[in-house]
DNA sequence: AAGGAACGCAACCGCCCCGTC
DNA sequence: AGACGGGGCGGTTGCGTTCCT
Protein backbone atom coordinates (compact mmCIF):
# COMPACT_ATOMS: atom_id res chain seq x y z
CA UNK A 1 0.00 0.00 0.00
CA UNK A 2 1.35 3.21 0.74
CA UNK A 3 3.77 4.83 3.09
CA UNK A 4 4.21 3.87 6.54
CA UNK A 5 2.99 6.51 9.04
CA UNK A 6 4.85 8.74 9.69
CA UNK A 7 4.03 8.37 13.70
CA UNK A 8 4.73 4.47 13.82
CA UNK A 9 7.88 5.03 15.33
CA UNK A 10 8.73 3.59 19.00
CA UNK A 11 8.74 6.40 21.48
CA UNK A 12 6.55 8.47 19.22
CA UNK A 13 4.48 10.20 22.09
CA UNK A 14 0.66 10.47 21.30
CA UNK A 15 -2.33 12.21 23.03
CA UNK A 16 -3.12 15.35 24.72
CA UNK A 17 -0.15 17.83 24.36
CA UNK A 18 1.09 19.22 27.91
CA UNK A 19 2.07 22.94 28.48
CA UNK A 20 5.78 22.04 28.65
CA UNK A 21 5.75 20.26 24.81
CA UNK A 22 3.58 23.69 24.15
CA UNK A 23 6.33 25.57 25.53
CA UNK A 24 9.01 23.85 23.38
CA UNK A 25 7.29 24.16 20.74
CA UNK A 26 6.55 27.45 20.36
CA UNK A 27 9.87 28.15 21.56
CA UNK A 28 11.45 26.87 18.73
CA UNK A 29 8.46 28.48 16.03
CA UNK A 30 9.34 32.04 17.42
CA UNK A 31 13.13 31.18 16.55
CA UNK A 32 12.72 29.42 13.82
CA UNK A 33 9.50 30.10 12.65
CA UNK A 34 6.72 27.17 11.28
CA UNK A 35 7.95 24.78 8.41
CA UNK A 36 10.37 22.17 8.11
CA UNK A 37 8.55 20.26 10.92
CA UNK A 38 10.45 17.18 9.97
CA UNK A 39 12.79 18.71 11.47
CA UNK A 40 11.18 19.70 14.72
CA UNK A 41 10.63 16.66 16.91
CA UNK A 42 14.84 16.33 16.37
CA UNK A 43 15.53 19.85 17.22
CA UNK A 44 13.53 20.29 19.86
CA UNK A 45 13.48 16.88 21.76
CA UNK A 46 10.02 16.24 21.24
CA UNK A 47 8.71 12.97 20.92
CA UNK A 48 6.06 13.69 18.66
CA UNK A 49 5.94 13.34 15.19
CA UNK A 50 6.35 16.20 12.79
CA UNK A 51 2.38 15.67 12.02
CA UNK A 52 1.76 16.01 15.33
CA UNK A 53 3.99 19.59 15.63
CA UNK A 54 2.41 20.99 12.87
CA UNK A 55 -1.20 20.42 13.57
CA UNK A 56 -0.94 21.11 17.29
CA UNK A 57 0.75 24.52 16.00
CA UNK A 58 -1.74 25.34 13.27
CA UNK A 59 -4.99 24.28 15.26
CA UNK A 60 -4.10 25.64 18.66
CA UNK A 61 -0.83 27.40 19.42
CA UNK A 62 -0.91 29.62 16.28
CA UNK A 63 -1.51 33.33 17.23
CA UNK A 64 -4.73 35.13 16.21
CA UNK A 65 -7.07 31.89 16.66
CA UNK A 66 -10.30 32.76 17.36
CA UNK A 67 -12.05 30.07 19.93
CA UNK A 68 -15.20 29.19 21.25
CA UNK A 69 -18.60 31.12 20.58
CA UNK A 70 -19.46 31.22 16.80
CA UNK A 71 -21.04 33.96 16.14
CA UNK A 72 -24.29 34.03 14.15
CA UNK A 73 -22.66 35.84 11.37
CA UNK A 74 -19.97 33.34 11.74
CA UNK A 75 -22.10 30.74 11.71
CA UNK A 76 -23.83 32.36 8.59
CA UNK A 77 -20.87 32.41 6.88
CA UNK A 78 -20.07 29.22 7.46
CA UNK A 79 -23.03 27.42 5.81
CA UNK A 80 -22.61 30.29 3.10
CA UNK A 81 -19.32 29.06 2.44
CA UNK A 82 -19.75 25.45 3.09
CA UNK A 83 -22.71 25.45 0.31
CA UNK A 84 -20.58 26.98 -1.94
CA UNK A 85 -17.24 24.95 -1.27
CA UNK A 86 -18.48 21.31 0.13
CA UNK A 87 -16.70 20.40 2.98
CA UNK A 88 -13.05 22.11 2.02
CA UNK A 89 -12.83 23.45 5.76
CA UNK A 90 -9.33 24.91 4.99
CA UNK A 91 -10.77 27.10 2.02
CA UNK A 92 -13.37 28.02 4.61
CA UNK A 93 -11.04 28.51 6.98
CA UNK A 94 -9.25 31.10 4.52
CA UNK A 95 -12.27 33.10 4.80
CA UNK A 96 -12.46 33.27 8.57
CA UNK A 97 -9.11 33.88 9.30
CA UNK A 98 -9.38 33.32 13.18
CA UNK A 99 -10.97 30.32 12.77
CA UNK A 100 -8.91 27.14 12.00
CA UNK A 101 -10.53 24.80 9.44
CA UNK A 102 -10.59 22.18 12.24
CA UNK A 103 -12.75 24.15 14.41
CA UNK A 104 -14.72 25.01 11.34
CA UNK A 105 -15.15 21.76 10.88
CA UNK A 106 -16.25 20.37 14.48
CA UNK A 107 -18.49 23.35 14.48
CA UNK A 108 -19.93 22.46 11.54
CA UNK A 109 -20.23 18.24 12.76
CA UNK A 110 -21.35 18.94 15.86
CA UNK A 111 -23.53 21.99 15.31
CA UNK A 112 -24.24 23.40 12.26
CA UNK A 113 -25.31 20.09 10.24
CA UNK A 114 -28.19 19.62 13.36
CA UNK A 115 -28.76 23.16 13.07
CA UNK A 116 -29.65 22.81 9.06
CA UNK A 117 -31.21 19.10 9.72
CA UNK A 118 -33.80 20.33 12.39
CA UNK A 119 -34.61 23.85 9.87
CA UNK A 120 -35.12 21.81 6.93
CA UNK A 121 -37.36 19.12 8.28
CA UNK A 122 -39.07 21.50 11.10
CA UNK A 123 -39.14 24.84 8.78
CA UNK A 124 -38.82 26.80 11.90
CA UNK A 125 -35.68 28.43 10.58
CA UNK A 126 -35.53 32.27 9.61
CA UNK A 127 -31.74 31.22 8.06
CA UNK A 128 -32.04 31.98 4.42
CA UNK A 129 -29.61 29.77 4.32
CA UNK A 130 -31.94 26.89 4.29
CA UNK A 131 -32.72 27.58 1.03
CA UNK A 132 -29.55 28.38 -0.16
CA UNK A 133 -28.13 24.71 0.86
CA UNK A 134 -30.59 23.58 -1.64
CA UNK A 135 -29.33 25.49 -3.96
CA UNK A 136 -27.31 24.46 -7.13
CA UNK A 137 -23.77 25.39 -6.27
CA UNK A 138 -21.55 27.08 -9.30
CA UNK A 139 -19.01 24.72 -8.35
CA UNK A 140 -16.79 25.36 -11.48
CA UNK A 141 -16.53 28.79 -10.97
CA UNK A 142 -15.46 28.40 -7.33
CA UNK A 143 -12.93 25.53 -8.75
CA UNK A 144 -11.66 28.41 -11.06
CA UNK A 145 -11.65 31.51 -8.41
CA UNK A 146 -9.57 28.94 -6.45
CA UNK A 147 -7.10 28.55 -8.70
CA UNK A 148 -6.64 31.45 -9.33
CA UNK A 149 -6.46 32.59 -5.78
CA UNK A 150 -3.78 30.04 -5.00
CA UNK A 151 -1.54 30.82 -7.99
CA UNK A 152 -1.84 34.58 -6.54
CA UNK A 153 -0.98 33.23 -3.30
CA UNK A 154 2.06 31.40 -4.77
CA UNK A 155 3.07 34.44 -6.55
CA UNK A 156 3.02 36.59 -3.71
CA UNK A 157 4.71 34.10 -1.17
CA UNK A 158 8.08 33.33 -3.81
CA UNK A 159 8.39 37.45 -3.95
CA UNK A 160 7.78 37.92 -0.03
CA UNK A 161 10.72 35.15 -0.27
CA UNK A 162 13.03 36.44 -1.87
CA UNK A 163 16.64 37.40 -0.12
CA UNK A 164 16.02 40.89 -0.50
CA UNK A 165 12.97 41.13 1.50
CA UNK A 166 12.53 41.43 5.62
CA UNK A 167 11.77 38.10 6.90
CA UNK A 168 8.73 39.01 8.64
CA UNK A 169 6.30 40.60 6.20
CA UNK A 170 2.58 39.78 7.31
CA UNK A 171 2.20 44.07 8.28
CA UNK A 172 3.06 44.28 4.93
CA UNK A 173 0.39 42.39 3.37
CA UNK A 174 -1.76 45.18 4.64
CA UNK A 175 -0.97 47.18 2.34
CA UNK A 176 0.70 44.65 -0.38
CA UNK A 177 -2.92 43.64 -2.25
CA UNK A 178 -1.03 41.21 -4.63
CA UNK A 179 -0.10 39.39 -1.40
CA UNK A 180 -3.46 38.77 -0.56
CA UNK A 181 -5.21 35.48 -1.72
CA UNK A 182 -5.55 33.33 1.37
CA UNK A 183 -6.79 30.20 -0.12
CA UNK A 184 -3.57 28.99 1.33
CA UNK A 185 -4.12 31.07 4.77
CA UNK A 186 -4.43 27.95 7.18
CA UNK A 187 -1.57 26.83 6.05
CA UNK A 188 1.83 27.23 7.93
CA UNK A 189 3.75 29.39 5.49
CA UNK A 190 6.05 31.90 7.21
CA UNK A 191 3.14 34.45 4.90
CA UNK A 192 0.97 34.77 8.52
CA UNK A 193 3.14 32.99 11.13
CA UNK A 194 6.07 35.36 11.54
CA UNK A 195 4.90 38.27 13.10
CA UNK A 196 3.75 37.49 16.87
CA UNK A 197 5.33 38.82 20.15
CA UNK A 198 8.60 38.06 21.13
CA UNK A 199 9.72 35.22 22.85
CA UNK A 200 10.36 36.25 25.44
CA UNK A 201 7.21 37.73 26.16
CA UNK A 202 5.48 34.65 24.98
CA UNK A 203 6.77 32.00 26.88
CA UNK A 204 6.52 33.94 30.10
CA UNK A 205 3.31 34.69 29.70
CA UNK A 206 2.54 31.00 29.33
CA UNK A 207 5.06 29.89 31.74
CA UNK A 208 3.18 32.79 34.25
CA UNK A 209 -0.53 31.12 33.51
CA UNK A 210 0.67 27.54 33.55
CA UNK A 211 2.35 27.94 37.48
CA UNK A 212 -0.92 29.76 37.83
CA UNK A 213 -2.50 26.77 36.94
CA UNK A 214 -0.43 23.64 37.94
CA UNK A 215 -1.59 20.56 36.38
CA UNK A 216 -4.59 18.67 37.11
CA UNK A 217 -4.83 17.25 33.64
CA UNK A 218 -2.79 17.72 30.72
CA UNK A 219 -6.15 18.82 28.80
CA UNK A 220 -7.23 21.09 31.26
CA UNK A 221 -3.69 22.88 30.98
CA UNK A 222 -3.82 22.73 27.89
CA UNK A 223 -6.58 25.06 28.16
CA UNK A 224 -4.65 27.31 30.21
CA UNK A 225 -1.74 27.54 27.78
CA UNK A 226 -4.12 27.83 25.15
CA UNK A 227 -5.73 31.08 26.55
CA UNK A 228 -2.35 32.38 27.44
CA UNK A 229 -1.24 32.12 23.87
CA UNK A 230 -4.73 34.06 22.74
CA UNK A 231 -3.83 36.50 25.29
CA UNK A 232 -0.73 37.59 24.29
CA UNK A 233 -1.36 37.33 20.65
CA UNK A 234 -4.54 39.04 20.47
CA UNK A 235 -2.44 41.63 22.82
CA UNK A 236 0.08 42.25 20.51
CA UNK A 237 -1.60 42.12 16.77
CA UNK A 238 -4.82 43.88 17.43
CA UNK A 239 -3.61 47.34 18.00
CA UNK A 240 -1.60 47.29 14.72
CA UNK A 241 -4.42 46.47 12.09
CA UNK A 242 -7.32 45.65 14.51
CA UNK A 243 -9.68 49.07 13.68
CA UNK A 244 -8.58 48.81 10.17
CA UNK A 245 -9.43 44.93 9.72
CA UNK A 246 -12.49 45.87 11.69
CA UNK A 247 -13.67 48.57 9.93
CA UNK A 248 -13.25 46.65 7.01
CA UNK A 249 -15.06 43.54 8.41
CA UNK A 250 -18.10 45.46 9.36
CA UNK A 251 -18.64 47.37 6.24
CA UNK A 252 -18.54 43.87 4.56
CA UNK A 253 -21.38 42.25 6.68
CA UNK A 254 -22.53 44.95 8.44
CA UNK A 255 -21.02 43.14 11.70
CA UNK A 256 -20.68 44.96 14.98
CA UNK A 257 -17.05 43.93 14.79
CA UNK A 258 -16.58 44.25 18.63
CA UNK A 259 -19.24 41.24 18.69
CA UNK A 260 -16.35 39.19 16.27
CA UNK A 261 -13.42 40.26 19.01
CA UNK A 262 -10.63 40.85 16.40
CA UNK A 263 -7.92 39.80 17.74
CA UNK A 264 -5.11 39.07 14.77
CA UNK A 265 -3.58 41.09 11.83
CA UNK A 266 -5.50 38.97 9.41
CA UNK A 267 -6.56 41.76 7.41
CA UNK A 268 -6.04 38.98 4.66
CA UNK A 269 -9.58 38.32 5.57
CA UNK A 270 -11.38 41.40 4.02
CA UNK A 271 -8.95 41.35 1.48
CA UNK A 272 -9.48 37.55 1.05
CA UNK A 273 -13.72 38.36 0.28
CA UNK A 274 -12.45 39.84 -2.45
CA UNK A 275 -10.21 37.36 -3.97
CA UNK A 276 -9.88 38.73 -7.58
CA UNK A 277 -11.09 42.46 -6.78
CA UNK A 278 -7.40 42.82 -8.14
CA UNK A 279 -7.66 40.68 -11.15
CA UNK A 280 -10.96 40.52 -13.37
CA UNK A 281 -13.72 42.07 -11.51
CA UNK A 282 -13.34 45.77 -11.76
CA UNK A 283 -15.83 46.70 -9.03
CA UNK A 284 -15.72 44.56 -6.91
CA UNK A 285 -13.71 46.76 -3.52
CA UNK A 286 -13.44 45.04 -0.32
CA UNK A 287 -16.70 47.46 1.17
CA UNK A 288 -18.88 45.13 -0.86
CA UNK A 289 -21.30 43.39 1.07
CA UNK A 290 -21.41 39.99 1.05
CA UNK A 291 -24.75 39.82 0.00
CA UNK A 292 -23.58 41.57 -2.86
CA UNK A 293 -20.62 39.40 -3.71
CA UNK A 294 -22.49 36.42 -3.63
CA UNK A 295 -25.07 37.50 -5.58
CA UNK A 296 -22.19 38.22 -8.14
CA UNK A 297 -20.51 35.02 -8.03
CA UNK A 298 -24.24 33.42 -8.25
CA UNK A 299 -24.84 35.79 -11.73
CA UNK A 300 -21.51 35.37 -13.04
CA UNK A 301 -21.97 31.74 -13.01
CA UNK A 302 -25.19 31.49 -14.45
CA UNK A 303 -23.51 34.09 -17.43
CA UNK A 304 -20.89 31.33 -17.74
CA UNK A 305 -23.63 28.70 -17.95
CA UNK A 306 -24.79 30.31 -20.53
CA UNK A 307 -22.13 31.14 -22.67
CA UNK A 308 -20.93 27.65 -22.70
C1' DA B 1 -25.57 12.30 44.75
C1' DA B 2 -24.59 8.94 41.36
C1' DG B 3 -24.67 6.81 37.03
C1' DG B 4 -25.43 7.00 32.21
C1' DA B 5 -26.06 9.52 27.90
C1' DA B 6 -24.96 13.11 25.00
C1' DC B 7 -21.95 16.49 23.54
C1' DG B 8 -17.71 18.95 22.20
C1' DC B 9 -13.21 19.16 20.80
C1' DA B 10 -8.26 17.97 20.39
C1' DA B 11 -5.70 14.87 18.08
C1' DC B 12 -4.83 10.99 15.03
C1' DC B 13 -5.05 8.52 10.61
C1' DG B 14 -4.62 7.92 5.95
C1' DC B 15 -4.86 9.75 1.50
C1' DC B 16 -3.43 13.11 -1.80
C1' DC B 17 -0.70 16.77 -3.88
C1' DC B 18 3.40 18.95 -4.92
C1' DG B 19 8.24 19.83 -4.98
C1' DT B 20 12.76 17.86 -5.36
C1' DC B 21 16.18 14.81 -6.93
C1' DA C 1 9.73 10.45 -16.14
C1' DG C 2 9.31 8.44 -12.01
C1' DA C 3 10.36 7.69 -7.14
C1' DC C 4 10.45 9.73 -2.80
C1' DG C 5 9.51 12.70 1.03
C1' DG C 6 7.18 16.56 3.26
C1' DG C 7 3.22 18.93 4.06
C1' DG C 8 -1.87 19.73 3.69
C1' DC C 9 -6.44 18.22 4.14
C1' DG C 10 -10.75 15.81 5.39
C1' DG C 11 -12.68 12.13 8.00
C1' DT C 12 -12.79 9.84 12.19
C1' DT C 13 -11.85 8.62 16.91
C1' DG C 14 -11.21 8.92 21.83
C1' DC C 15 -11.75 11.10 25.91
C1' DG C 16 -13.06 14.79 29.05
C1' DT C 17 -17.03 17.53 30.28
C1' DT C 18 -21.75 18.61 30.79
C1' DC C 19 -26.43 17.44 31.05
C1' DC C 20 -30.16 14.54 32.26
C1' DT C 21 -32.61 11.09 34.86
Amino acid sequence: MGRPPCCDKEGVKKGPWTPEEDIILVSFIQEHGPGNWRAVPTKTGLSRCSKSCRLRWTNYLRPGIKRGNFTEQEEKMIIHLQDLLGNRWAAIASYLPQRTDNDIKNYWNTHLKKKLKKMQTGCEGSFEEVSAASRPIPRGQWERRLQTDIQMAKRALSEALSPEKPYCFSAASNSNPSSNSSSSFSSTKPTQSLCYASSEDNIARLLKGWMQNPPKSSRANSAVTQTSFNNFAGADTASSSGAEMSETFESLFGFDHQSLDLESSNSEFSQSLSPEANESKPDIGPEMPFSLLEKWLLDEAGVQDNST
